[in-house]
RNA sequence: GGGCCUGUAGCUCAGUGGUAGAGCAUCGGCUUUGCAAGCCGAGGGUCAGGGGUUCGAAUCCCCUCAGGUCCA
């Protein structure tokens, strides 16, 4: 038969498609620059590091004196709060910008980590757009300038990083000469072949458009350098010509040089006027993702060799979860694209996989071949690929397997591959702000995070994954990048990102059903009126409360053959939107301003000398009152002072900020808070006595007793850690905390509540090192050395070049470790005795998958256990027991009351002779009548009343009276037989209400009113047995 | 910063001003050689908390807290 393939070609394919993978696992194609990413970034700082030298050299400065310049990259998430995220290369050069070197160097080169989402919508569809993204740059804060820079980077593209000049173009601000020229000096065929272009302010300053727009600050022209990918991804340019600014992908922007050398101020938005700074500054920056492009010729970023592992091992796990395709295929030869269970995607994953494995006699060989060959390519999912490769087969086997998946086949491919690198992106960029710190939440940065996470989800369901896989992708990345000095962070917890990852997949999991639950309810509704459409502001409900994607809603609607109000869905969005913009318009400040950043310029950060001492000399560096710099202020005045050096701790960390006072001849400032903004100390407090002035010196004493308590609270916080980590588990990570002078709050990543033997556990063990009186030992060195001590770092934390290491306590192994060995800033016991005593107050959570410990130390916490022994001795005296039978005693009561409780109801009852009232009874038709008053009752004592008389006669219509507190009750219930002959027990008790001064109603069946007169009551009944009587005829 | 939704038994939730409920789970009894299970029954509630309206509030109103969700 013709599909019967022979055994030569099984394994001259078997050889074909393993080649294939491995040579995807090796990231090795062919076309392939040799060089990987992560000697890419290398060969960038090394060179720049490299120049940066040379220039010293040739300005006459010592070479073996100059600092570090490549620097580390900074954290995803700012310092500052100007920004959620760190957006740009230059982020963390802020202030070396402006003056103040921060980084203690006039020259830097970094791979910066970057996260915008503005883009989010592009990504997967064009050739470059990401949310995570990695900046090259190099900088110079008034040292070298454009000639340099330009000529720079050109040598680094065309040199070391070989890229064809005849692929190259540059772009120029249309007013800088000065750049035009230099370009053309340097390379004067770009000049010849009219590839230097000038553009408007809008593609060649920066900020855009910043000189008629804004915003204020530091901007300036910049020079684009473009690789020309090639004339297939051109789009027609209007004027004919190879425009860079007029096309989506050909000319794929590698590098940015800005020039700022201007300082932009005047109205916003209007023309501003612009100030030539006197330093003048150099910000390139070029994406990492866009030159292995160019160094890879593959057609997208997300093509490069960056994403190649992700996206193999996307594929790998789809092979793996699916249930369909041709390994059911072999057994159910009517499997099918056409059912919506079913996804291509999840099938030719699979197809290779088994191809892989040369399991594949059972399938038609060519459709293996035919998913092999596509896979194969650059680019796997390519929609015609698949419909050529379709249509060129003729055998009848293939044609029952293909033909029917035609259409589906190429639905999907058109998708599969914009959603496969989306994936790809989005779960990077999730990795890396994880390992930043960044934990998915509803608000600012863990917002963002939740966005991108919940779309790649989305996209993975769409591929065919049924629930979480994104968080199977973690390791991948961490593989990928983990080898970069940058990025070590990734490989300190990688288990916390999956867990974090997996933890938000399985909640959006939640929040998905939840929300497809309302929408059938909405669909049975519009089937029930024989409607066609969802009405938009239910669709935009289940989106805005709910968080029920509305491309979920509308692909919902579409299998039950219904339609969405999608103008109806725009303009509840859009209304929505609006409200929320006019809500936020009052508040927030766009640009930072305030005494702080002018203060700061050209002032070195405050020297912290809390760690030695409590009581130290210091120069006054700034006062600020009420919100102004000032020079001097007077008695009486309440201000913050920065001072150059003081041993007052600024609150962080979780520590709080020490008080004390500022003494100085004549006069004393009391310092009610301090904190810590950057690395400047502000010590807030009021001027009680004299007039301080910039540039005096005073004595900083900080309360010393104070302090004190505050470090047995924050050495504890790391025993408790330890112990946590030993009885709960490794997974235990701090999430945050709080050192105060009374108490202790440690939060910590954990499922459950904690039992009350963990509980017990855990102070034991705390205690026990507390009087083991270890000594606490501090190590000042940098991070790389004390993580391989195996110092453990605050999950997300950022720290600097130096970290402090704290050692602690005896740990229970042989070992010399100490039991505890953290990274921490905060100040500490001397030994662990200090602390005393430690006892846990209080567990709880604090957020999903965060617990929260309380704990005292030292004196409160014995004050706690004689306050607890003084309420015990009370009890035992109180209730005659001793303490150990306390508890049972207890019970035994408790069991008691209630007895006693429900007996006395029960006994109250009985005292109205339910048989007497039953006496009373007569007989309408086929009905018992009572009507009659019950004395003093409750309305639920009534109640069972009525019960118990139903039980004895039946049927039954019974009007019972009854007064408590001054106040007239009275409960009718009706037989089914009364109502049917028109009685409405709620109507009739209403208008018996009116007798007692109330009001009353209920069911037909059953109602109860009250009224505020009992003396009404008789009349009330009187009423009450005439309206029975008469309706019961 | 703002909008909306939710908070009821150990869990999942119903309950639109008038007797606080269901399913699952727990415990007891029966049935069965045993298991799986079935039948009968029981216990279990600060209706998130506080204030108000009302004769009467889980239900309506206001405030607080917690969670969810969307936007800025």
């Amino acid at each position: 038969m013709p599909g019967a393939p022979s055994g030569e070609l099984v394994s001259a394919q078997a050889d074909r498609t393993l080649h294939w993978l491995a040579a995807l696992q090796q990231s090795r194609i062919s076309d392939m620059s040799s060089r990987t990413h992560l000697e890419v970034r290398q060969a960038f700082l090394s060179f720049f590091d490299r120049k940066f030298r040379e220039y010293a050299r040739s300005r006459g400065e010592d070479p073996a004196s100059l600092p570090k310049m490549i620097l580390p990259s900074s954290s995803l998430v700012p310092d500052d709060a100007s920004t959620l995220f760190t957006s740009a290369g230059m982020h963390q050069f802020k202030d070396d910008f402006t003056g103040n070197l921060k980084h203690g160097t006039r020259r830097a080169t970094t791979c910066q980590k970057c996260l915008r989402t503005p883009d989010l919508e592009n990504v997967g569809k064009t050739a470059r757009h990401h949310t995570f993204f990695e900046m090259l740059g190099f900088f110079s804060f008034g040292d070298y300038f454009k000639a340099e820079a330009i000529a720079w980077i050109w040598e680094f593209y065309t040199k070391e990083m070989g890229l064809s000049k005849e692929k190259l173009r540059v772009s120029v601000y249309q007013d800088d000469d000065e750049a035009y020229e230099l370009w053309k000096r340097l390379e004067p065929r770009l000049h010849e072949r009219r590839w230097i272009y000038r553009f408007g302010e809008n593609d060649n300053f920066w900020p855009a458009g910043s000189p008629s727009q804004g915003p204020n600050g530091v901007c300036g022209p910049c020079s684009e350098i473009f690789y020309d990918l090639g004339a297939e991804y051109n789009k027609p340019a209007l004027n004919g010509a190879d425009d860079p600014s007029n096309n989506g992908d050909r000319f794929m922007e590698i590098g940015n040089i800005v020039f700022t050398q201007f300082d932009r101020s005047g109205p916003i938005p209007g023309k501003g006027t612009l100030t030539p700074l006197p330093a003048k500054n150099i910000d390139f920056g070029g994406g990492m993702e866009r030159l292995m492009v160019a160094l890879e010729g593959v057609p997208t970023t997300l093509d490069t060799t960056l994403f190649r592992p992700v996206r193999v091992q996307l594929r790998k796990l789809a092979a793996q979860e699916s249930s369909y395709g041709i390994r059911s295929y072999g057994r159910n030869e009517k499997h099918d694209f056409s059912s919506s269970d079913d996804s291509a995607y999840m099938i030719a994953c699979s197809c290779v996989e088994q191809k892989a494995k040369d399991e594949f006699s059972k399938i038609p060989n060519q459709v293996i071949d035919c998913f092999v060959d596509l896979m194969n390519r650059t680019d796997f999912f390519v929609r015609d690929n698949w419909r050529q490769l379709i249509e060129g087969r003729n055998d009848s086997r293939e044609r029952h397997w293909l033909q029917p998946n035609a259409d589906r086949l190429e639905l999907v491919c058109s998708d599969a591959r914009v959603r496969e690198k989306r994936i790809a992106d989005h779960i990077r960029c999730s990795v890396f702000a994880v390992a930043d710190g960044v934990v998915p939440s509803n608000e600012k940065q863990g917002y963002i995070l939740r966005r991108i996470l919940r779309r790649a989800y989305r996209d993975g369901n769409k591929l065919g994954f049924k629930g979480p896989f994104l968080h199977k992708l973690v390791q991948t990345i961490v593989e990928t990048y983990g080898d970069v000095p940058d990025y070590a962070n990734l490989r300190q917890n990688p288990e916390a990102i999956v867990n974090t990852i997996r933890q938000e997949e399985e909640a959006f999991d939640k929040v998905l059903q939840r929300g497809l639950d309302k929408l059938s309810s909405y669909i049975a509704d519009l089937k029930k009126r024989g409607a066609k459409v969802l009405d938009g502001a239910l669709a935009f409900d289940l989106h805005s409360t709910y968080g029920l994607p509305v491309d979920v809603t509308r692909d919902e609607l579409g299998e039950s053959g219904l339609a969405l109000d999608e103008p109806g869905f725009e303009a509840a969005f859009e209304k929505f939107r609006e409200q929320s913009r006019a809500q936020s318009a009052f508040s927030g400040e766009v640009f930072e301003k305030g005494w702080f950043s002018t203060f700061k310029v050209g002032k070195k950060p405050t020297e912290f000398l809390g760690y030695e001492t409590t009581r130290a000399a210091g120069n006054v560096l700034g006062i600020s009152h009420n919100e102004q710099l000032v020079d001097y202020i007077r008695e009486g005045s309440t201000a913050v002072v920065v001072l150059d050096k003081s041993p007052f701790y600024g609150e962080s960390g979780g520590q709080v900020g020490d008080t004390g006072v500022l003494l100085f001849p004549g006069g004393r400032f009391v310092v009610a808070d301090t904190k810590k903004k950057e690395d400047y100390i502000l010590h807030t407090g009021k001027l009680e006595q004299g007039k301080l002035a910039v540039g005096d010196t005073v004595e900083a004493v900080v309360d010393d007793a104070r302090r004190n308590l505050i470090r047995a609270n924050h050495s504890a916080t790391h025993l408790l850690h330890a112990a946590l980590r030993k009885v709960l588990g490794e997974h235990v990570q701090q999430r945050g905390s709080e050192v105060a002078p009374d108490r202790l709050r440690f939060d910590f990543t954990h499922p459950r509540s904690m039992t009350w033997e963990e509980r017990v556990e855990i102070e034991r063990i705390v205690n026990e090192q507390i009087q083991k009186n270890a000594d606490v030992r501090t190590d000042v060195t940098d991070p790389e050395t004390a993580r391989k001590a195996g110092a453990m770092a605050l999950f997300g934390e950022k720290y600097g070049d130096r970290v402090r290491v704290l050692s602690m306590g005896a740990a229970h192994d042989a070992g010399h470790r100490a039991y505890s060995v953290e990274l921490c800033g905060g100040t500490h016991v001397s030994r662990t005795g200090e602390i005393g005593l430690f006892r846990i107050v209080g567990e709880g959570s604090s957020s999903a998958g965060v617990r929260r410990i309380e704990a005292v130390t030292g004196q409160a916490a014995l004050k706690l256990a004689q306050a607890d022994s003084e309420a015990l001795l009370r009890m035992t005296a109180l209730l005659k027991t001793p303490a150990e039978k306390l508890l049972e005693r207890v019970e035994a009561m408790s069991r008691e009351i209630r007895e006693l409780k429900s007996g006395a109801q029960k006994a109250r009852a009985a005292s109205v002779d339910l048989k007497q009232l039953a006496a009373r009874a007569s007989k309408q038709g086929d009905v018992f009548l009572l009507v009659t008053e019950v004395g003093e009752a409750e309305p639920a004592e009534m109640l069972t009343m009525v019960d118990t008389l139903k039980q004895d006669m039946r049927p039954l219509a019974v009007l019972l009276a009854a007064r408590s507190d001054g106040k007239a009750t009275l409960m009718l219930s009706l037989p089914p037989e009364a109502v049917k002959r028109g009685l409405h027990a709620g109507k009739l008790v209403g208008e018996l209400a009116a007798k007692v001064g109330g009001k009353g109603g209920g069911k037909p069946e059953f109602a109860q009113a009250g009224g505020k007169d009992p003396g009404g009551l008789p009349e009330a009944l009187k009423l009450g047995l005439e309206r029975l009587e008469q309706g019961l005829k």
